[in-house]
DNA sequence: TCTGGGGTCCTAGGACCC
DNA sequence: TCTGGGGTCCTAGGACCC
């Protein structure tokens, strides 16, 4: 058996812990930028306010009903996420922390009694010691467990809790769920699907298997198995490591000039190094793509990719690439609204054979990158930087309603530009 | 007027080889 | 007029996830 541990609206909930105001009224959290709608609290879920929806399309429901509205506060869910993980592997035999708010638990070998008492614990202390309210939902395959975990959410009765393992049960339950909830079944295979007759789950499951397969590939075909309780995804305990790693930002403004742009990019190529150090890896390519808004008509997308004699996880190194791209495929003529850093052809750190022609002193750049990573983990992220990441000029982004930083900043930090 | 970010997996098709 | 066959590897793009 196989559960799935779902924390409710997460952000919306994370924003709660430290502002009981927050309960029983419609709550909303924003993406990027605030642009668009991505996490609702149940009250705004029931005024209608829809998942990815921009801002300014719910602006009146929202001035019209008060509903509260929170910039995306990453460092706390993150932090908060980390720790109802690290609880639940207290509590439970082995854990797949799967995203922010969701982690598999593998309950092989438990009777079934046992289980609902063991969810019951975990749905507790959760709620208890650290304040988020989760669903957690037993089924015999990874998908299965989603489907239950998705009861809890429309029957409060459940109190958190769903145990689907009788055949009957789940036939049942599955005639009352729609086929685009299941996972994996995303807006083009609900097309297909609905093309041939197949609105809820049930009807996907009882469906031709060798039809699923070569209409749908081995993908759906996995889907319809774990659907019919055959499993096809373990637990994964191990986190593996990224094999591409990107950093990206929309702006609030399009951007022309080159320098804000070049502070932008300073700022990727130092995320997505210190994102490398934080697995051991060290990455080959590095690509810089510059967008320009993709709702205009003469939207264009420009990329370049230059890749390493020594592969590196150095920001200094990374930087200078993505500087040198950035001068390379820069044009003044355009409006940029969204820049990126990605870095590939990934590989662990200690297996790199460092090239004859390697022009800079790996082991000092290593032991730099050490002391940075030291400095910024005791004092908090961008305590130390690159200069060329030091933004004195335009604010390249919006957040007008962010929460504190209420359990990730201990220090008052003094920057100085050396 | 305003529209997120960061991933994975799979497949088709091109390039290349013998 | 005729113009091979059978592989592997790589990459771009589609589809999906939260």
């Amino acid at each position: 058996m196989f559960a799935l541990a779902d924390c409710n609206n997460f952000y919306v909930s994370c924003e709660r812990i430290f502002n009981p105001s927050l309960n029983g009224v419609p709550v909303i959290v924003l993406s990027n930028n605030d642009g668009c709608v991505i996490s609702r609290s149940n009250e705004a879920k029931s005024l209608g306010i829809k998942m990815g929806e921009p801002l300014f399309k719910v602006k009146d429901k929202v001035d019209r009903y008060n509903i509260k509205v929170f910039s995306s506060n990453f460092e706390l869910y993150g932090d908060i996420s980390y720790r109802i993980m690290e609880r639940i592997r207290d509590l439970a035999p082995s854990i797949e922390v799967y995203s922010i708010d969701e982690a598999f638990l593998d309950l092989s070998g438990i009777g079934v009694d046992k289980i609902e008492t063991l969810i019951k614990d975990i749905n507790y202390k959760i709620r208890k010691e650290i304040g988020i309210p989760l669903s957690i939902g037993v089924s015999n395959t990874k998908t299965l467990s989603k489907v239950a975990a998705g009861l809890c959410k429309r029957y409060p009765k459940l109190k958190g809790c769903c145990v689907m393992h009788k055949e009957d049960d789940i036939k049942k339950v599955l005639s009352n769920c729609k086929v685009s909830d299941i996972w994996g079944i995303g807006r083009s295979y609900l097309n297909h699907l609905n093309m041939h007759g197949i609105y809820n789950a049930l009807q996907f499951a009882n469906s031709n298997g060798n039809w699923v397969k070569k209409s749908m590939t081995i993908v759906g075909y996995k889907i319809w198995q774990e659907i019919n309780g055959s499993p096809q995804y373990n637990i994964e305990e191990d986190v593996r490591d990224k094999q591409e790693i990107c950093t990206s930002r929309t702006f609030s403004k399009e951007i022309v000039d080159i320098e804000p742009l070049s502070i932008a990019i300073s700022n990727f190529a130092d995320s997505c190094a210190k994102k490398l150090r934080d697995q051991s890896s060290v990455a080959s390519c590095l690509t810089v793509f510059l967008l320009t808004n993709r709702f205009d008509s003469n939207y264009s997308k420009t990329v370049y990719t230059f890749c390493f004699d020594t592969p590196t996880d150095s920001s200094v190194q990374l930087n200078k690439a993505a500087q040198s791209i950035l001068r390379k495929i820069y044009s003044s003529d355009r409006l940029y609204k969204k820049a990126g850093v990605v870095v590939s052809k990934i590989e662990k750190r200690e297996s790199v054979v460092p090239s004859l022609f390697c022009d800079y002193d790996i082991n000092k750049d290593h032991s730099l990158m050490k002391v940075i990573d030291s400095m910024n983990n005791k004092y908090g992220r961008g305590a130390i930087m690159c200069a060329s990441s030091l933004n004195e000029g335009v604010e390249l982004y919006s957040r007008s309603s962010l929460s504190p930083k209420y359990t990730t900043c201990w220090n008052d930090i003094i920057k100085v530009k050396i």
